[in-house]
DNA sequence: CACTTGTCCTGTCATGCCGTCAGCTTACCG
DNA sequence: CGGTAAGCTGACGGCATGACAGGACAAGTG
């Protein structure tokens, strides 16, 4: 897939460079969660993996590359968010168990990720159309899937025919990695951890289907 | 209300000194669209306008605090987001009008201002607590709106009881801010620009009375 | 074993930004 | 006109960046 792991000098990565160079992605991966994306330096990733900034450079151009090759990886990890809906109905009580376990490993999946999932957001809101890509590359599986499921809907003449599938299930997707990165306002708002999964279910299926769950 | 506009190192600014300070804000404004937030240095800021680096941080203790600066002067803007629902009905022909007017002027507002909430979005997520009141502040005019529609709803039974009020309208919000940030993604769905605003206004009349709207 | 080859890492250096200070200039006031 | 406070900047030590050359190391070769 990746072909050959190569330097920033176009030489090929060996066994031990490629090790060097994965503690490298991995020290960058807890700086990220530990501290603010404008603040992580080269020599700190570097002091960190126990290595010397000029390493670094020998692997990545910059800080920025370094994220997109992370993200990158994660976007396949991202994959197993397409299962979540693999064959699944929105049918009646089984419409309302898929939205709880969509929103359920959706929000399990933007917190194991959360740190580089910010920057690759931040990246795609600046413009830069290498992160959108990631952005998007992620999200595509379980777009494509909610847009197929309203089509279908739709098709059976469930739903109303100028609704456009493709964006309500866009702005549900969006709305749920939102949701997943800003769950903080949600308590200064007074609402309970355990009422907010739910109540999103409720509008994720409000969205697809256009009607209540049957519980 | 902000008593006096004092330097870092405590004299007060007159009027010479309050002006070069707000030129200094507005270049910043103007470097955070037009670059990536982790790109924008202090040198770049002063230059732009006309000024130091050493004047730059007579008036602000670092960037960020800078950003905090503008973000805070948006979020008594974001005022302006809360006469969108001002006496607003979601009944019948004008809750649907009620919907499309709040996503228009919502996606204006966010448009307007993207670059700072951008940041004031990132800084939230990373969790820093200044950028999160702020962004609070922006939304909790029209979250508490909604809520309260929601909650009148729910107490006439128009809505289901086990659905939480605070949490339906903090999602719809958070959405809207997501959407607002990623509109580019939706072109890359198929979604036309013009077919975006009604279906997130179907979404917020759904989420807010659990029906469709009369159109 | 010595030698070669290619990978891997680091010391070092020029450059440029950061953040602070002392000190100069400007404006205001009695 | 002299005093005072505001306003600004040059200059400096410190650190991050990014490039290079060369040393260390492992593995294969004769």
């Amino acid at each position: 897939m990746t072909g050959q792991v190569r330097t920033v000098d176009g030489r090929v990565a060996g066994r031990r460079g490629q090790a060097t160079r994965q503690k490298l992605l991995d020290c960058l991966s807890e700086m990220l969660s530990s501290s603010p994306y404008r603040d992580v330096k080269v020599i700190d990733v570097a002091r960190k993996a126990g290595t010397s900034p000029a390493t670094f450079y020998q692997y990545f151009p910059d800080v920025e590359g370094a994220v997109l090759e992370i993200a990158e990886h994660m976007a396949a990890e991202g994959a197993e968010l397409a299962e979540l809906l693999e064959g699944r109905s929105w049918a009646g009580r089984s419409g309302w168990q898929t939205a709880q376990d969509l929103v359920d490993g959706f929000l399990d999946f933007w917190r194991r990720h959360d740190a580089i999932l910010r920057v690759v957001d931040l990246g795609a809101a600046e413009g830069d159309k290498r992160f959108n890509k990631i952005r998007i590359k992620i999200l595509n599986a379980v777009t494509g899937s909610l847009t197929e499921a309203i089509s279908q809907l739709q098709a059976k003449g469930r739903v109303d025919k100028d609704v456009n599938p493709a964006a309500i299930a866009g702005a549900l997707v969006t709305m749920l990695t939102s949701v997943a990165s800003h769950q903080k306002a949600f308590t200064a708002w007074g609402v309970k951890k355990d009422q907010l999964k739910p109540n999103i279910a409720l509008l994720v299926h409000l969205g697809v289907t256009g009607r209540k769950p049957t519980k």
